[in-house]
DNA sequence: AAGGCGCCCAACCGCCGCGTG
DNA sequence: ACACGCGGCGGTTGGGCGCCT
């Protein structure tokens, strides 16, 4: 009957990752890929459960992570975007390519919440906080006046539904999308083989850095990558183009790749106690 | 210098929908 | 039809860090 559990939560490591749990996952995904992630601890030799694997690699392994605070422009279509969702995080982060949905989530936990309540704007609503709390107090009002049942009340919604948030119980994201044809951005990609490959080898990356533009310190950062021999890795649902370096460059997926988003590879691999990367 | 405080964010928890046996 | 696991999601937590007094 059914399957055997995903882990026996028994002996399992939690809290912080180390730099050799680290090194394990990756070097495990990259030879195996993505896949049934209960057995990877197993077969990655991590005493984690196959939750936390997918976890650690989705929100900070994952080579295709930009780093850093979100820009101007990410942050405004972040607020647009949860305008018309709602906390649907991991929605919003599928137009946002490179984010993941916890740091979209931390960021407007953090930041965006404060920027707009100073602007007088209810971070839940998206209205002007002064209409907000005139509609949340307006039903107790009406309460202490006998104006309305106690039941009403609690079936009543605080803010009554808006165009907007009548889009945001849309169920399909295509619906969002027709919509919304200006966040028309691609599904962020998993690592294309063929992106490795630059990283691996020494004239494509020099090609590469005179061609683009878009990592200012690459070269310093570089050189670590420049023995990088990846296994055979299968990346098979997400990379059905194998053109190579150039239709990388020419479709300017580079930015998703920058070698600065390796930096916490950086870190893993200039580690003393590593090895080569091929194996950690 | 050190203690208190608030902020940030990685990681965990619990729930849900779907697929599988 | 049912029970159960998996993968994904959103909410929450707590440790690390920096700033202030």
């Amino acid at each position: 009957m059914g399957r055997q559990p995903c882990c026996d939560k028994v002996g399992l490591k939690k809290g912080p990752w180390t730099a050799e749990e680290d090194r394990k996952l990756i070097n495990f995904i990259l030879t195996n890929g993505q896949c049934c992630w209960r057995a990877v601890p197993k077969l990655a030799g991590l005493l984690r459960c196959g939750k936390s694997c997918r976890l650690r690699w989705t929100n900070y392994l994952r080579p295709d992570l930009k780093r850093g605070l979100l820009s101007d422009y990410e942050e405004n279509m972040v607020i647009d975007l949860h305008s018309q969702l709602g906390n649907r995080w991991s929605k919003i982060a599928s137009h946002l390519p490179g984010r993941t949905d916890n740091e979209i989530k931390n960021h407007w936990n953090t930041h965006i919440k404060k920027k707009l309540r100073k602007m007088g704007i209810d971070p839940l609503t998206h209205k002007p906080l002064s209409i907000v709390e005139q509609e949340d107090e307006e039903p107790l009002k009406k309460l202490e006046n006998h104006q309305m049942p106690l039941q009403e009340l609690i079936e009543k919604p605080l803010v009554e539904p808006t165009k907007e948030s009548n889009i945001k119980n849309m169920e399909d994201d295509d619906q969002f999308m027709a919509i919304n044809p200006e966040y028309s951005v691609e599904e962020v990609p998993l690592i294309d083989p063929e992106c490795f490959g630059i990283f691996c080898n020494n004239s494509e990356m020099s090609s590469l850095s005179s061609s683009t533009a878009t990592s200012s310190n690459s070269s310093n950062d570089s050189s670590f990558l420049k023995d990088l021999q990846f296994p055979d890795f299968d990346w098979s649902d997400n990379c059905g183009n194998n053109n190579g370096v150039d239709n990388i460059i020419e479709n300017n997926m580079m930015s998703l790749w920058d070698i600065d988003d390796f930096s916490s590879w950086d870190l893993l691999l200039n580690d003393e106690s590593s090895s080569t990367f091929g194996l950690f």
